[in-house]
DNA sequence: GTCTATATTGGGATAGAC
DNA sequence: GTCTATCCCAATATAGAC
């Protein structure tokens, strides 16, 4: 599949208005320090734009910070929700794995690369700036693919599907901030998505009694 | 087993120390608003101490961070070590589900309720705040833990299995954070460490050729 | 060892010129 | 619609009294 949306971030070179300036340079940035140590003096000055600018078009920082975040969701989500659609509309109902695919590809596709790391940072902020965010930008896909699951694991508890579900989002915040594990050679994007494919896709699946914790040999 | 660590943060009534109050104050506060977002001014308030006091104590903010941060950590790592040390020191080699137990068990027991949320947070700082401690204080216990799941997972390979602990980190780091999924009745901590046991151990010994992606139906 | 007072810098936001 | 200049406040850090 062609990355079929992705239509900001212009090169440097391109003269943009002056609101796209400002959002890419308060993307690049709050990625870089996250929202409390970036300024909106550092955003103006890289945006190569006046500070009084940035508050005329987008009011106050915590208002810059939503246009950011949401110019980041808008494509994946888009893409997120519109391959679940493609696979629920099929005769067959989607198995685990590919739903899973479904909610991850988009993160490696197009200009996703940035604004991924973006939406990790996100879920690192405090309650106050995140929560709302979140709810907003994430909860409809969230709840949309919990419903997938639940056609694809029958057997599973639906609370217990939007755990793992939640565990794998972990999985998938965790892997975008640091790229990768501790002390481990370098991998790519696309490698890192598809361990997480295999990995989750065992997590989600686990049989509903297994036990976990409690034996001590086979 | 009984918490055997445990030995910081009183109740309020006791008089403390300047260094023990400031540090029970900057926790408290880092842990809601993060690094950035933290003054050390809102912290010598709420410790009703100085201004000067905090930084006669630790000199700069950032090493104040610091000592939080190893404070918190200390307790919990001692624990997930030593718990290690006797799974390994048995005659029987130790399950993946045993390994994973004595990781995840030490952010339950005793007081470590409030630090494990320092350390979900210190992962989601920039890097150059973050990355200094985390290799400091949990690189030696994630190469520990990661050979010790070889040892359970001979057919797995050593990177792979890296890989499959850096997520479990980040279902577990997402959780401290967050709680649990979105729109879900609460849950209890251990009862989310005990879901996040059971998804883990299916993830870290699926079998190493899992397809996960591209099959379409059964 | 702790506090007062202050130096210095940088933050978000706004009024008003252009 | 954009920029200049400025207000006002909060930040870290320190020097020196006690």
């Amino acid at each position: 599949m062609p990355p079929p949306v992705a239509p900001h971030r212009s090169d440097p070179e391109t003269a943009l208005t002056t609101a796209a300036r400002i959002l890419d340079a308060a993307e690049s940035l709050f990625i870089d320090r996250g929202y409390a140590a970036t300024s909106v003096r550092a955003i103006a000055e890289r945006a190569a734009v006046n500070l009084g600018a940035a508050h005329y078009h987008f009011g106050s920082k915590q208002a810059l910070f939503g246009a950011v975040v949401e110019r980041c969701f808008e494509p994946i989500q888009k893409q997120r929700n519109q391959a679940l659609e493609a696979l629920l509309a099929r005769p067959c109902s989607p198995t685990v794995a590919e739903i899973i695919e479904a909610f991850l590809v988009p993160l490696v596709s197009g200009s996703a690369s940035e604004a991924s790391r973006l939406i990790a940072r996100l879920f690192g902020e405090p309650i106050a700036i995140s929560q709302p965010l979140i709810e907003t930008q994430f909860g409809p896909t969230f709840e949309r693919f919990s419903q997938a699951f639940e056609g694809a694991l029958p057997d599973v508890d639906p609370i217990e599907i939007r755990w793992r579900f939640h565990f794998m989002i972990g999985s998938m915040l965790h892997t975008l901030t640091t790229g990768g594990p501790i002390s481990t050679p370098k991998s790519s994007r696309s490698e890192a998505i598809q361990k997480l494919q295999a990995f989750a896709m065992a997590g989600l699946s686990a049989s509903p009694d297994s036990p976990g914790v409690q034996e001590n040999e086979t």
